[in-house]
DNA sequence: CGGAATCCTTCACGATACTG
DNA sequence: CAGTATCGTGAAGGATTCCG
């Protein structure tokens, strides 16, 4: 079956070479300053602008209103406007959004796990440059 | 044992929260424009900066310096210095900088078969955009 | 309340030139 | 060959003000 397969074959090269681009243009998407702060809020049920400038700590109403916008442009989000005195306006993870948690999880496990080994390389990095 | 639990409990919202942190952390260590492209390059194994500068197209040697200078600071891939003449500097992947494929094909995958929902949804926001 | 508009700062990135 | 140094640009993000 695999008799032909050689031991410097290395498929994940071009493998990946396709692949990267479609992984470059999602970091595209999710790759805002605030992004995956919307999201993770909104995996809880729909929620209002307000309630997400409170629950977004540090976030401003402008990049509020720009991430929202572009995770709408994209599918990520729906928009629901009740037109009462005081407006009301809704936001709601769509179900792309939602199905967009699992590569997220895949990341924050692999950071979670991750963390103290990137902080040990970076001490060993500072260390070496002061060593010369 | 879990007679307590109610229906409205929502665990998603407080365990992503934890988790939103070092994802956002991750996220700014790959984010970089050239990062996937450096990464994903070296999967096929070492390999020299000018192999690099020739082999992802569009990059400048400002960018690929200053890209692998991050990497290796957080410990994603080791550089191995020659001093011959010419010089030679080798680039390889770490045990962590090869764990990244993991989450990265997650983010891959999930782009491929998301792609024209995303393509469709930026339509229907178009369009939506010029009804008013 | 839920924005839009404006101004301003920072910084990532690109192009080019120079060096051990 | 493998960088560093310098300059310039645009986009991202922050603070503030105004509007329906």
């Amino acid at each position: 079956m695999e008799s032909t397969v050689t031991a410097t074959k290395r498929p994940d090269q071009a493998e990946c070479a396709k692949a990267m681009i479609p992984v470059s243009d999602v970091l595209a998407l999710i790759g805002g300053k605030w992004t995956i702060y919307v999201v993770t809020a909104l995996v809880g049920g729909p929620m209002r602008f307000s309630e997400l400038l409170r629950h977004i700590e540090g976030i401003s109403q402008k990049m509020l209103t720009a991430t929202l916008r572009d995770l709408e442009k994209d599918g990520f989000v729906s928009r629901k406007v009740t037109p009462s005195i005081p407006p009301r306006v809704d936001y709601e993870l769509t179900d792309m959004g939602r199905e967009l948690r699992e590569p997220l999880k895949m990341l924050s496990h692999w950071a979670f796990t991750n963390r103290d080994r990137v902080d040990a390389a970076r001490l060993k990095f500072e260390a070496a440059k002061l060593d010369g």
